[in-house]
RNA sequence: GCCGGGGUGACGGAAUGGUAGACGUAGGGGACUUAAAAUCCCCGGACCUUAUAAGUCGUGUGGGUUCGAGUCCCACCCCCGGCACCA
């Protein structure tokens, strides 16, 4: 009978779809296991052989875990919202909905066709509405946590596809990930998603997952958590100030933080005026005003300070006045009471008007500084502030919400001229010689609205203008030098050294990471030194380079004491031939310039006596020291002990070859080598040596690696590490910044899950309440986008929200990122047909977390980033208990083509696994697509090869003839199977569970050609390879399973055991060696004793022992025997 | 530049510091056949040798550690992926 892949396979998948065969079991009583793919978009192109490997890889998992007895959740969905649907639309007029359900229909055939073990009856899809409203529920919980929010940016906007893009998709080169184009800066109202907030936890808890270590450091790089520190630089400039500070409700000019504000700006030399204002728990608007005008003169040199209440009254001071102030800063102010906690006992009176021209007629410049976590005032009510005084708000970070700490730094920073910079080299603080700000940076922007403080504001705001204009690709192309302006008539105080620094404005800064502005260390920084060479800045050294050896020959040996000695150089050059003179070591396996110790004399001394004793040229003549010291800490080979050499070097050349004979001594431990300049290139790889020569050749740069502090006052002497806390600690205070910003999550597109959010007449957005979810996107819509959303154009969507929420209402019109809908789905294949809840509670606990997902290493960053951060945010709302959604993550590798290049219609390349199905059988392209290599690895789809693995079957299908019943079995034979049979048990059993689906197929291979050789196989041992099979080829065991006269399916088997007596074989086979070299093999019982394992061998190959002495015999047991000879 | 991963026959690949190249593909030889396909058997890293036996070399390059290195250490070259003026 022939192997007719058609028929069977047809046959078992109607079979197995009648029977449900996958449904998930559901019975408590067995472990769970959720196995996952990522699930796809279902695009018009149908599937490649490549998308299934993952699938196919998911699905022996699921069928070896069932046959373990666990309960296996495997189901399989869409991820259907999409620009290309919604591309095609525009070009035909197809609504995305059809295209969508017919490209799912497609795919669900395609994968049908593979018998892949889904439960279709948990089968997703989340552009229908029964699945998106739970998406827009979560949307509404994120918004009521705080986790969501809308801010007018700067976005990446795609003028392709007329949509904003995350930072997450935009590409290094400034390219849009999707569509190509170059992406555009627009100025935008956008939502976003808090993701921010939970930066550290993403950080901290990838070490508890079991994820791809590459993947892990993705994550971690995008986050881009550093930890340093922030320092304040005191700005020396020749105006002083008064300032005018006024409380807020309830408060006391006594109270510390506003005695700390005022101490701290009289340093500086301002003066700080602190009214008491009256009845602030009852105040009358004529009181308030009159106390705070009578408290002092305004004039031009006045910065009025209100904070919360005492920020309503300074507006109205400032309304009043009669000659204009400087500046008027709010905290934490406002000009309504919708305060988000309670309502205060002065809001009946709180009826104050406010006359914002007036206002900015009064003031030259305004700050609204707010706490986003302020529990009282809201960022609306701020921002209707902000609005009356036609500023942006600017946001900060209070010690207590409130701006209520007892030190608010925060406040001084806004108040006083104080430039904030963040670094992680806070040890190289006594370094910096100036600051660099971003040119967005608000002291700046300030500074130039001022118009007199800076002596250059023309250039200055020239070069502010010019810097906005130029593209992101632009500004961040690195090989670009760099530009700046100083900021002329300022200067910054180094905290640590008190000496006055420069300030420039320069866009290598960039505005929206760390404080918007860095302190310039040239000597210990790239980039400051490019700066600092390029505007003739000083540099002052502060840190001396340490070389630390901690592996190699000469390796730190950790459980000895360092000695620290101070040690000398020198490069010494012939300049008859211009060669350089290097000491080859004997017992090191590299070159160096001559070195040695200082012994209670100079270090000239020390050199030159040192260059006489190891080379015997005493003719030399110094040319010139080599910089300042630096210090090497390595293990010193020939006085066996840690040293910390503190060298100087020196460059010397050769008055004469006279050389004198070197002592024994010498002699013994190093040869003099002269070489040409390339030659030491080559052969010098000591770093220190390597330092002292780029020196030597007057390469300038910046040392940028770990050292011991210099002229940094008491810190001298400690390491940079040592350095960082305690200078942190003296002058500045611990800080962490990321590279991770938030989520933008608006889409000025049709086809994705509408945003839940109207807004109401006075254009304030509000949450769609529950009940009216879904909020069903439109299909009344002109698709093609004009720069807003598609949504815009549809009438029902108007109607719908006056209807639901009155006149004058408005809905949102932007949809949202595709990815907000595939950060929950693993959640909801918990409980897919749940009407009430995203997933029950008690579906979540049986299922959840997912214990294994696959999918491919493109989702390293956005996808798998963002669930892990719904993921915890639901857990802090309490629906959750877990921290994270995939506690082993593993990534397929590509398959390309077979010409090497990824497969492409563009290319016409594709190989379609509906054709490899037909014609070779989907059980073929299982087998193959496992055995092609290591699953993570990308490899070239090869249909020959694939051929090897339709041989394999068809060798099953025959070996079924060589079934024997126990009474016509040839011990002998069995036994030979047997053996090999409960190894293949192990090692296959073992290869799945790592993944190594390659070496688990080919060892069925082994076990069939066993079977082949001996021509006969047991029934039960038929049955074992069977179910051994039946995971990788589910079609052809269970036809081969059934013709043994088995009832049930094999599927629902218990996976074979082996025994572990069987595989230890009889006799074991030891490889002989000489001097490691393989020189012939033994056989013995493998219980025999290491003693007769070796004169067994030493018989074997005693013609080659002859004459010969044995120094040592290595026997390695079951392994080899190797004879050591003595020479 | 920085951070990962990798470099093994003609090809895909295998190998807890212990006989390098399992398993498969292509290839060569043979059997069966009128013939071809399919199937079965044998060979299958390079060099040396008529061939065998024996030997020499061989896992990107150069060194090292070890009785023994594809595997560990040092330096370097090349390829792939990610990040990149992130202070």
């Amino acid at each position: 009978m022939k192997y007719d892949h058609r028929k069977i396979e047809k046959k078992w998948r109607e079979k197995w779809d009648a029977s449900h065969a996958y449904a998930t079991n559901i019975d408590a009583a067995r472990p769970k296991y959720y196995v996952l793919d990522m699930f796809p978009y279902p695009s018009g192109a149908g599937l490649h052989v490549g998308h299934p490997k993952g699938y196919i890889a998911s699905d022996i998992i699921a069928r070896k875990k069932r046959m373990e007895g666990f309960r296996v959740l495997h189901p399989m969905g869409w991820d259907a919202f999409g620009l290309p649907a919604e591309n095609y639309a525009i070009k035909t007029g197809t609504p995305p909905q059809k295209t969508t359900d017919e490209s799912i229909a497609t795919f669900k055939t395609q994968i049908s066709n593979l018998s892949l073990s889904y439960d279709w009856d948990r089968e997703i899809g989340s552009h229908r509405s029964d699945y998106y409203k739970w998406t827009q529920w979560l949307f509404t919980k994120f918004f009521d946590r705080g986790l969501v929010y809308k801010k007018k940016a700067l976005v990446n906007w795609d003028p392709i596809d007329q949509t904003v893009l995350a930072n997450e998709q935009v590409l290094p080169d400034g390219t849009a990930e999707r569509s190509g184009a170059v992406v555009e800066k627009k100025e935008l109202e956008q939502w976003f998603y808090k993701i921010t907030d939970y930066a550290d936890e993403l950080v901290d808890k990838l070490e508890t997952i079991d994820w791809p270590e590459s993947t892990k450091i993705n994550q971690r790089n995008w986050i881009g958590r550093s930890e340093g520190a922030e320092i304040d630089f005191g700005l020396d400039m020749p105006k002083k100030y008064k300032f005018v500070i006024l409380h807020g409700f309830e408060g006391k000019p006594e109270m510390p933080r506003w005695q700390w504000v005022k101490a701290k700006l009289e340093e500086l030399g301002h003066e700080v005026i602190l009214p008491e204002l009256p009845n602030t728990n009852d105040p009358s608007e004529k009181e308030q005003v009159a106390v705070a005008l009578a408290a002092t003169t305004y004039n031009a040199n006045t910065v009025l300070v209100g904070h919360s209440l005492g920020a309503a009254v300074a507006l109205k001071v400032a309304e009043k006045l009669r000659t204009p102030i400087a500046r008027l800063v709010t905290i934490g102010g406002f000009i309504d009471t919708a305060f988000k906690d309670k309502p205060r006992k002065f809001e009946k009176r709180f009826t104050w008007e406010f006359n914002g021209k007036a206002i900015r007629d009064n003031v030259r410049s305004f700050t609204v500084l707010q706490d986003p976590r302020d529990y009282a005032v809201s960022d609306e009510q701020a921002a209707r502030l902000a609005e009356l005084l036609d500023v942006p708000v600017t946001l900060g970070n209070s010690n207590e919400p409130h701006f209520t700490g007892e030190t608010e730094p925060d406040v001084l920073l806004w108040l006083r001229p104080t430039i904030r910079v963040f670094t992680t080299r806070a040890d190289t603080l006594f370094g910096a010689t100036y600051l660099v700000l971003a040119p967005e940076h608000p002291w700046v922007t300030r500074a130039l609205e001022h118009k007199t403080v800076l002596k250059n504001n023309d250039e200055v705001a020239a070069y502010v203008q010019k810097a906005k204009q130029k593209s992101d690709i632009e500004r961040l192309a690195t090989d670009k030098e760099k530009t700046g302006v100083r900021l002329e008539g300022v200067s910054a105080v180094n905290p640590a050294t008190g000496e006055k620094i420069p300030l420039y404005v320069a866009d290598y800064v960039l505005a929206h990471y760390g404080t918007g502005a860095v302190m310039g260390v040239p000597a210990h920084d790239d980039r400051d030194y490019e700066f600092a060479k390029k505007y003739e800045l000083p540099i002052h050294e502060v840190v001396e380079p340490l070389f630390k050896r901690t592996s190699g020959v000469d390796g730190l040996k950790p459980n000895l004491p360092i000695e620290r000695r101070e040690a000398v150089d020198a490069i010494i050059r012939n300049p008859k031939d211009g060669r350089y003179l290097v000491l080859q070591w004997k017992n090191l396996p590299w070159v160096t310039f001559v070195t040695g110790g200082v012994e209670n004399e100079s270090a000239e001394s020390a050199i030159e006596r040192e260059i006489i004793e190891e080379t015997g040229y005493k003719n030399i003549r110094l040319v010139r020291p080599l910089g300042g010291a630096l210090n090497a800490q390595f293990y010193h080979v020939n006085k066996k002990s840690n040293r910390w050499a503190h060298v100087r070097g020196f460059y010397f050349e050769l008055t004469d070859d006279v050389q004198e004979p070197l002592s024994e001594d010498e002699a013994a431990i190093h040869e003099v080598l002269w070489l040409t300049k390339e030659e030491v290139e080559k052969q010098l790889t000591v770093p220190d040596m390597q330092a002292l020569w780029r020196r030597y050749l007057g390469r300038e740069e910046a040392y940028t690696g770990e050292g011991i502090l210099v002229a940094s006052g008491e810190f001298d002497g400690m390491t940079t590490e040592e350095a960082r806390a305690a200078i942190t600690q003296r002058f500045g205070r611990r800080k962490k910044t990321y590279r991770l910003r938030d989520w933008l999550i608006s889409r000025q597109r049709y086809w994705g899950a509408p945003i839940p959010i109207v807004y109401d007449p006075e254009g304030k957005p509000h949450a769609i309440p529950e009940e009216h979810l879904p909020w069903l996107l439109p299909t009344d819509v002109e698709y093609l986008p004009k720069g807003t959303s598609p949504l815009g154009s549809s009438k029902e969507l108007v109607e719908r929200t006056e209807r639901i929420f009155g006149k004058g209402w408005r809905p949102e019109i932007d949809t949202m990122d595709t990815f907000a809908c595939s950060s929950w789905y693993f959640l909801r294949f918990a409980d897919p047909h749940n009407e009430k809840e995203f997933a029950s509670k008690q579906a979540i606990e049986e299922w959840l977390p997912v214990d294994l997902y696959i999918g491919g290493a493109e989702h390293t960053v956005l996808h798998l980033m963002y669930a892990r951060f719904f993921v915890k945010a639901l857990r802090d709302m309490s629906y959750l208990k877990f921290d994270e959604p995939f506690l082993k993550l593993r990534h397929q590798g590509l398959i390309v083509a077979e010409d090497g290049r990824k497969m492409s219609k563009r290319y016409g390349n594709v190989i379609n696994p509906d054709d490899i199905v037909e014609t070779y059988g989907a059980d073929t392209l299982r087998v193959y697509e496992m055995f092609m290599g290591p699953f993570q690895d990308s490899i070239a789809w090869n249909t020959q090869s694939m051929i090897g693995a339709r041989r394999f079957l068809e060798r099953v299908w025959r070996a079924a003839e060589l079934v024997k019943e126990a009474n016509e079995i040839d011990d002998e034979k069995y036994k030979t199977v047997d053996a090999v049979l409960h190894r293949s048990i192990k090692k296959i059993g073992e290869d799945i569970d790592a993944f190594k689906f390659n070496t688990a197929v080919s060892q069925l291979m082994i076990l069939l050609n066993t079977i082949e050789k001996e021509k006969q196989v047991g029934r039960a041992q038929w049955e074992a390879y069977l179910q051994l099979l039946a995971p990788f080829a589910p079609h052809i065991s269970e036809e081969l399973w059934h013709l043994l006269g088995q009832g049930d399916s094999i599927h629902s088997t218990d996976w074979p055991t082996y025994d572990e007596k069987l595989l230890v074989s009889e006799t074991v086979v030891y490889a002989i060696q000489i001097d490691g070299k393989l020189r012939g093999q033994v056989e013995v019982a493998s219980d025999t004793d290491k003693a007769a394992v070796e004169s067994a061998a030493k018989d074997a190959v005693a013609e080659r022992l002859a004459g010969e002495e044995i120094a040592r015999t290595v026997v390695v047991p079951g392994k080899l025997v190797n004879f050591v000879l003595k020479r």
